[in-house]
DNA sequence: GCCAACGTTGGC
DNA sequence: GCCAACGTTGGC
């Protein structure tokens, strides 16, 4: 009998710039829950406002950096929220055209699981066979916030040597 | 620093 | 609504 507890996890990869916010800015906010504000972009806040939900799992990349690649895992523990930076006139997110009322844009609160003791570079990610169609893999995929399919999460853990 | 890929803007 | 120009992303 299908209990609440099976619903099904949709897997998700977020990129970041590690000199904007890493893992290490991550564990020292309380309970290793940070909020992931400032998607400024159309699709990537489609899928955070519908897609996302509480008890997804994260993928975290790296990019714009010296070895690109995914650093750990996160979970989603709060979906669907306005992002506040677009509200705040001294935040470099602000817009004025999203209002609390009928916001623009979305973020959505994660829980840092796991730090990879190594980071699996993207390097790996575009020569491991299963991998060949993952989005973060193909030429120019700029979409900062990416679905993942079931398989390829699973392939990434084993990467990082996690049991899955 | 280069440049491909892609999103956004704005003239028409 | 088209599409060229422009800006940004991000790997290399």
């Amino acid at each position: 009998m299908a209990r609440h507890s099976d619903t099904p996890r949709s897997f998700w990869l977020f990129k970041t710039e590690p000199t904007s916010f890493s893992i290490e800015h991550w564990l020292k906010l309380p309970s290793q829950v940070a909020l992931w504000d400032g998607v400024r972009n159309y699709q990537s806040r489609n899928t955070l406002r519908d897609l996302v939900k509480t008890g997804d799992h994260v993928l975290i990349h790296y990019s714009s950096c010296t070895i690109p690649g995914i650093a750990g895992l996160a979970t989603v523990v709060e979906a669907g929220i306005p992002d506040p930076s677009a509200f705040d006139p001294s935040s470099p997110y602000f817009d004025p055209k999203s209002i609390p009322a009928s916001p623009t844009w979305f973020s959505v609160r994660l829980k840092l699981a796991r730090c990879f003791a190594r980071l699996v570079p993207l390097s790996t990610l575009k020569v491991t066979p299963g991998l060949e169609t993952m989005m973060v893999c193909r030429r120019g995929a700029r979409l900062s916030i990416q679905p993942v399919t079931p398989e390829e999460y699973r392939i990434v853990l084993k990467l990082a040597g996690i049991k899955g």
